[in-house]
DNA sequence: CAAGTGACTACAG
DNA sequence: ACTGTAGCCACTT
């Protein structure tokens, strides 16, 4: 346990500032927090947002193709699209529509 | 120190 | 178009 900000806890804060009604990509994320092929790292993060405080809106981060590759650990697979619904976000097949329109760059946010 | 893991992404067949 | 394999990074054991 670092007393150092783990690259974890970025990831949170970048998923955290995600907007209601917006989305973004794990390698959007990756790349706004300087890794940009670490998507995985991402994932992996988000893998462990459960743990993570305040609550992480892990619902809004979605895959490159804007599908809900996440959806089976929210426990229930409708529980992501449900959250995603209730936010006003409109999900398909499992991917979430408009994603392009809906898209939300952590970049812009951060180097703000 | 080395190996294993994962909610990704890109390229190849 | 779809499926499969490889590359990638940081954290854990």
């Amino acid at each position: 346990m670092s007393r150092e900000k783990d690259i974890y806890e970025v990831i949170y804060d970048i998923v955290r500032l995600i907007p209601k009604g917006r989305v973004s990509s794990y390698g959007a994320i990756a790349a706004a927090i300087g890794m940009k092929s670490g998507a995985r790292l991402v994932g992996y993060a988000m893998n462990h947002s459960h743990d993570a405080l305040p609550y992480v809106p892990a619902h809004r981060v979605v895959n490159r193709n804007g599908l809900l590759t996440g959806k089976h650990h929210f426990g229930s697979e409708d529980a992501m699209q449900k959250l995603l619904e209730q936010e006003g976000i409109k999900v398909e097949n499992d991917g979430v529509v408009d994603f392009e329109k809906i898209f939300w760059n952590p970049s812009e946010e951060i180097s703000l």
